[in-house]
DNA sequence: CAGGTACCCGAAAACGCTTCCATAAAACCC
DNA sequence: GGGTTTTATGGAAGCGTTTTCGGGTACCTG
């Protein structure tokens, strides 16, 4: 039924041998004659190798894994670009995983990876800061390493291991810093999971650098969201409901800031007339939205490049970390507080 | 270095065989003792068998392989969702190819998928209408189901064989009778790149919608475009510089419809005040721009879902199609036309 | 207690390819 | 022109699983 490697070489008139040393091998040490025979008789049949027989007869072959949340949540579509691009650059095919955010799923993601034998894995979920989680992860790792594998870290894990770091913390603490600077004194916050690490580092940065200016975010002024569209929607729902002074609201990624866009468009809010309203990682519809969503940009699709090309290398002993500066982006979602405030 | 069956059985006391049936093979014929006896060495060990030595082994698990343009274009992001989750559903493994529009890639992706024994094969690029590629295009497919494999193509590909066919034609044909409904007359249309069916299939719906209400569609009305947010502005651009009396513009996608209103926005030109909008297929940021776009839906995701449905089953005797309907939303970005027209 | 079932289990043969090793043929050297 | 490389080729041993096949044991049954 399938076209085998044999067949090829039968018709042909060589050995298996001399065959696979024309269609995958080495170019060494073969005679004109036999090789174009081969070629002629591969082509004729429509012979396509059996990837898992050379992975198995073969020794490296090094492919990428990748797990992350969601693909099609723009954010990571990013990331992926920037994997994908890397990946065809040094030959080498990718697998992307989602794991939807369930660390169960997670952890099955890796096994199917290195099941597959990858010997580059990417982790670009965002960490989580569930003990008995780590562990599990961690021994996950550890195994695959000691395996020969290679992985790396997008984002912070706690886990020792290379990784490649956006600066979330400075960031969120530049961005508090841009907004005071615009006369905020009066700050939102739509957040994240507790459990996710970059929650935790926005929320610290954008603290900190209120606190820098003498202000200081209290935890009523912090809402529950989930980084997703509609999340951001809720929060601005539960904003009015506590009936939040705010003249600018700060969500933590900027999905929720999209969606927070359409609910204050629901309710006749202007932005940034009446409230300015930031997000964070700067995804390219952030400047489809009306008005432009100012928020802080990370290099997502570079940061997926350098993942890989660190995935790559070989491990060096100690643990690699890559960190990469965010930049603040004033776009038209953020003005002055009105007068009044 | 990696942990083998091998050493898994060894450490269990039992034989390769047995260890193989407590862990992957059938249920029965083991002992209990032997049972719990491997399973215990496995986790102690962390086995994690080699995929690619069971798919070479075990005959079926039928994997699916899907190629398309880009997965970061949301439009595609969108069926691959469905499909992520339609494979799941039927436990199967995805792997997504992008060919950026590119035939050669394309044909590249499939020897790809090919090799690495896909059973289920989803071509969801849109289709082309180059004789020369529709040959070998043909020609792989056919050898593919030849050797066992099941191709469902996405989109109008002109290759006899199982398909999902969004209606192209009779949602352009709608959205031609309701823009006229609104008034509208004199119409201005920012295409796709020829060759593509989808292009083909949306214009020719416009124009019978249009010549329907004794509307001519000229040809100087329409302007090319690549179906990128770009060219949707270069379209705007082109448009301008041919100074079109349109008063609606219709862009063959949602992508250059964004970039169209981008660009008009940078004009000064309302939307839909001075001149009305329309994209085609609703991808999710439709309703984030302001104004909401006008559009046409397609079921993104449940074209994905039935494509992978449909690949699971055994390929009938004849070819099978399933259309699926296209329904005109009309939002924001369109209105009656300015009074003067 | 002989003969028959039923049940476990291990040896070994696939699966489709790569590659080492040996050999035969051809090229070279003085 | 014998000896020594070099080059082209095929045989066969893997790669890590699954699975068939047949041999044991233990258990019934009459």
């Amino acid at each position: 039924m399938q076209v085998l490697l044999r067949d090829v070489a039968a018709r042909a008139g060589v050995s298996l041998a001399t065959a696979s040393r024309v269609l995958s091998g080495t170019r060494a040490g073969v005679s004109v004659r036999s090789r174009e025979a081969v070629a002629t008789a591969a082509r004729e049949l429509e012979y396509v190798p059996n990837a898992h027989a050379q992975a198995l007869a073969r020794a490296g072959a090094v492919h990428v894994g990748v797990i992350l949340h969601d693909v099609s949540d723009p954010y990571f579509s990013e990331i992926v670009r920037g994997v994908q691009c890397a990946s065809v650059e040094a030959q080498r095919m990718v697998t992307v995983c989602n794991s939807f955010r369930d660390p169960e799923r997670e952890l099955a993601c890796i096994t199917l990876l290195r099941s597959q034998r990858v010997g580059a894995l990417i982790l670009a979920g965002s960490g989580l800061d569930d003990p008995s989680y780590l562990t599990r992860l961690g021994a996950q790792i550890r195994a695959f390493e000691q395996s020969g594998g290679h992985a790396v870290f997008v984002g912070r894990h706690n886990i020792a291991g290379d990784a490649v770091l956006p600066d979330n913390v400075g960031g969120a603490r530049a961005l508090a810093h841009a907004l005071t600077d615009l006369g905020h004194r009066h700050f939102a916050v739509i957040g994240g999971p507790a459990v996710l690490t970059v929650t935790r580092d926005r929320l610290d940065g954008l603290q900190a650098g209120l606190a820098d200016r003498g202000i200081r975010l209290d935890d009523a002024d912090v809402v529950a969201g989930d980084f997703s569209r509609a999340g951001g929607a809720a929060g601005i729902a539960a904003l009015q409901a506590r009936g939040s002074r705010a003249t600018c609201i700060v969500a933590l990624n900027d999905a929720m800031a999209i969606g927070a866009l359409s609910a204050l468009r629901d309710r006749r809010i202007r932005v940034p007339d009446d409230v300015s309203l930031t997000g964070f990682g700067d995804i390219p519809i952030t400047l489809d939205v009306m008005p432009t969503l100012s928020t802080v940009h990370l290099p997502l699709t570079a940061m997926g490049q350098r993942a890989v090309r660190l995935a790559l290398e070989p491990p060096s002993g100690q643990a690699r970390v890559e960190r990469v500066a965010a930049q603040v982006m004033l776009r038209e979602s953020t003005g002055a507080p009105r007068a009044a405030a």
